[in-house]
Formats: structure tokens, sequence, C-alpha cells
DNA sequence: ATAATGAAAGTCAATATTAGTCAAAGATAA
DNA sequence: TTATCTTTGACTAATATTGACTTTCATTAT
């Protein structure tokens, strides 16, 4: 029913494997004639879906015997996960990546489910309702951002 | 009662659907073909009929493989009370009152200490930096009363 | 060594495929 | 009649797919 879409299907598979292993290492020409896309939509899944929000890291290499690698990474391991995070936000964030980073944060058991929707929510394109779209790119990477700091100073 | 127009008979379908499913999920192109509207009338639909104060979450992707999906969930007990206190928030809110609003749910144990700070953390003037106090009060009403009708169901 | 070749992956813009918005026109009910 | 609800369609926005062109790297030939 759901999935329709030959990016999502490319997407499950990635991470079912990234479920059992540690990371990922593909040949792009490989994945994409497995799933009979263009190569380069290969980029794309892993462009919209593997980013450092999602908790991803990629790495590649072109020439022969070149490869796409992806990795899960724990943002707890990190030294300072609300630094990096803030970092990674800057001034401004479309919803699809502050999804991914409150999901992160889930993930990571930094917010619980209920305070994970409550940001959601509170940074929804519709909830804020501003036509200006910089506007509400800017206002949303505020807010989470403001969170994020409450956060560190709150036991 | 008799409620021949097509908005309602599309309604009707989509709910005994729901009678015996957790959700729907359609092509709006397919359902819109199914009883001969333009697309456009199932947006209308579901804008007046399968409202959040109905019990209705609804949640949509465009582009291939788009769809619209649409659940229904179980409203709370609160649900009348948040209504008062939307009806009161209209579309402007201080951040004194914000305070007010939120400490009172806090009281009635509807959010916990931590879910309270998170949304005057994210209602805070200073969090979201604009300077036109009229937007700033009018974009703290939109996030209280996103966060109050999100409130409203079990997720 | 250096140059040429081929085998990867990357970029980007055009196109395709959905859903959303809004306001005008039409229909119905009060 | 008038107010509200429904229907329609033109326009907009978001997301996905494709392919031509570019860049990088390893290997082979000179």
């Amino acid at each position: 029913m759901q999935s329709q879409n030959i990016s999502d299907i490319i997407e499950k598979y990635l991470k079912s494997i990234l479920a059992d292993a540690e990371h990922v290492e593909i040949r792009r020409s490989e994945i994409a004639d497995l799933f009979n896309v263009v190569p380069s939509q290969i980029n794309y899944v892993i462009k919209t879906r593997f980013t450092i929000q999602n908790g991803y890291l990629v790495e590649s290499k072109r020439g022969g015997g070149g490869y796409i690698r992806i990795e899960k990474v724990n943002l707890l391991d990190d030294a300072d996960v609300l630094d990096t995070l803030i970092q990674v936000i800057g001034d401004s964030i479309t919803q699809r990546d502050a999804y991914a980073v409150v999901q992160s944060l889930y993930e990571d058991e930094v917010l619980n489910r209920r305070e994970a929707q409550l940001i959601l929510v509170a940074t929804d394109r519709n909830t804020l309702g501003v036509d200006d779209h910089d506007l509400e790119n800017s206002l949303r990477a505020r807010i989470i951002i403001g969170i994020l700091n409450h956060l560190r100073y709150e036991s």
C-alpha cells in the first residue's frame, strides 16, 4: 500500500542491510540495475534520505573499483551532540531536515516520542503558516536551536 | 438527510473503509476518477469532513508515488478543554498570556514539566526573534494552537 | 615517468508525477 | 433573498525520475 515510489523502496533496502551491519558498501551501477533505475537516482536517494541529519555518513570513491559507503553514526558518541546538531542546522532548516534531526534525537533517546512530536508540530509548515519560505526556515531553525540549547541546561 | 451530494458520498466511502482499517491511503486522482469529480474536490472533502476535531489525522506526499493518508485517532477526554483554550487564544497571544496557558495545562497535568518548558522555549520572544510584535504574537498563537490540537488525541 | 584509456561516481537541469491553494461560479438551505 | 455549502479549474508547490555532461581514479600503453 505504501512506498509506491522506487526511491522509498531503495531506501528501505539499504536500511534493511544497515539493520544488521555497521555499514553498507555498494557499487552504484549494481544497485541501479537491481531496481531498474538510472545510476544517478542512487545519488538522489542518498542525498534525500541518508543525510547527516538522518544520522548517516556517506563516503565514496570514483574510478575503477569505485564504491559508495553508507554508515550509520550515533550522535551520542560524538563529544557534543547538541553542538554538532546546532552547527548542522545553522540559521535555516527545511521541514524535511528538521524531521530528520528530531528523529535522530529520538533514536538517540535525547527526546522521548511525545517531546519529538511536540517539536515537529511546533515547527510544522502549516503550524508556522508564513508564506515567506526563508522566514519559515529560519523560524524553524531558531525554534529547534532554542530547544536544543534548553536541553543542555536541564538535568 | 438525503445527503445526495458527491462530497457526502465520498465522505461515506472513505469512512466505510476506515470502519475496518486503521487508516486509508489513497491516490487523489484515483478517487477523483472513481467519483467523477476534479481532484481538488478530494481536498475539499478532507478539509470539511476529516478534521482533527472529528478525530482524523491527515498526511500526504506529492510527487511520484504520492498519496493522501487518513487515520482515525482516539480523541481524549481533554478535547473540549482544549477547544476552549484554542478559542481564547484566537490568532494572537502575548508571551505573558502564553505562560499562563501553559502553566494551567501543567497544573491540570495535561503537560509535564519538561513538555511545558519545551513549549515556553519554542514560543519565547527571543527564540522567535522577529521584530514585528504582531507577527510574534500570531506565530506564538499558531504554535500553541498546533500543539493543543496535537494533544487532543493519543499517538 | 607520462599519456591515454576506461571505469567508476557526481552534478545539474529538464521533465514527469503527484498533491495543495484559492477564488469564482453554481447549488442549496434558511 | 441571502448566507452557506459545493463544485470546478487554473495555477502553484513538492517530490521523483531521467539523462547528458563532468570529474576522479586506476590501469595500461608509450
